[in-house]
DNA sequence: GTCTATATTATGATAGAC
DNA sequence: GTCTATCATAATATAGAC
């Protein structure tokens, strides 16, 4: 990496890079989640991370660059709160995995809507950008998530149609409302971002899939 | 409005005019819908119009009226899609009802993804753009999808959940697939937008629904 | 590593010819 | 009604001081 320091380098100055490093990812990933790539600017990202919009020309290689950063720091949280809390859960039954999946989804939409909201933004123009997101992140999710529904469907547990549509339905059921809370607090004036909210949302979603009241195993 | 003639006027002009003028609505509803209000830009909006740039402000005040009348646009294409296909059913019982009314919100949102890509870029900042269009448009629509909700639950057709939450578990549902159809065809191999991906599409989300298959009167 | 200053391009809006 | 030309502003990216 071009910002890297040679090994008799002060510690102290290389540790405070990584840091604002760190600042202007997080800071790219709210501003691209909320505006997407064309409308998120350097100088807002710089602004919102606390430090001069010439920074992000030493740190990346371009505006690009630094949405990759981003998109691979969302995804990576993603894979990080499944593999903290569906681990060990291979023997338990597809039913009880199903369900406990999609509330879990439901909870990181809730926690981390930049996800979504990325990808609404990236996933309505084929290009370069929805490519490598595509390959890089996407297709390994995508086809868990079809085996997963396949399982599921063994078990008879939901409808026997084409998985393709399981799946992205399931996606906006899950994430719209965490999407658009703006227009759902203006309009409902619930704010779906309270932990009742987040609870009936999942409920709701479990109830329609299943046909069934909520499992007694409730997600933390 | 500015650019109505007198009655004495030549009426060609006019005409002219009134044609240019929904010209330049289309293609700002096509350009908003891609890329939201401050991704657009009215050069562009221009040029997949076919006129020049300087139209624009002669049409119409300013940026902020153009995707005005291009949200009136679109809302108006659902209301006129609805009245068409859903009149004269109001004797039919519930479950009939809210089963077309979602096939039809599938086939809509198959037909003109503007809509929801509209909204999912609106619907996640507040201030005055949004305000404007939940007090004109998303209020009132909203309002009938709780009631109908509220009157499949009294059937026992579908889960006793919140309708809040069943309303946008089903629009994240219905028009996900639609939004992202770019992310579809890349990841899946499948266009959801042939006639054979929507009927499964709206299938799948019946089958859902009401733990059923699909009911025999089916859409257009 | 961080900042200031600036080159270059593209935006929304306007003025005025036809 | 429609077009060309242009202004003022804001964008990304770069150069160079500290």
């Amino acid at each position: 990496m071009a910002s890297r320091q040679t090994a008799s380098a002060p510690r102290a100055a290389q540790q405070r890079g990584l840091d604002t490093r760190a600042r202007i990812v997080e800071a790219a990933l709210a501003a691209f989640a909320d505006l997407g790539f064309d409308g998120a600017t350097t100088r807002d990202i710089a602004e919102r991370a606390g430090v001069n919009q010439g920074l992000i020309t030493y740190h990346f290689a371009g505006k690009l660059a630094l949405w990759q950063a981003a998109v691979d720091a969302i995804f990576a949280r993603l894979r990080d709160h499944f593999a903290a809390r569906l681990a060990g859960l291979t023997e338990a039954d597809a039913g009880t995995r199903l369900g406990l999946l999609v509330r879990q989804q439901v909870h990181f939409a809730a926690a981390h809507p930049e996800l979504h909201r990325l990808m609404t933004h990236e996933g309505r123009h084929d290009g370069p950008r929805l490519q490598w997101l595509v390959e890089r992140h996407v297709r390994p999710l995508y086809e868990l998530s079809i085996s997963l529904i396949a399982d599921a469907q063994r078990a008879g547990l939901v409808p026997q149609v084409a998985p393709m549509h399981l799946h992205y339905l399931l996606l906006g059921a899950v994430a719209h409302l965490f999407v658009v809370a703006p227009e759902c607090r203006r309009v409902s004036g619930v704010d779906p971002l309270t932990p009742a909210a987040i609870d009936a949302h999942a409920d709701a979603l479990t109830a329609v899939l299943f046909g069934l009241p909520p499992p007694a195993v409730r997600a933390p």
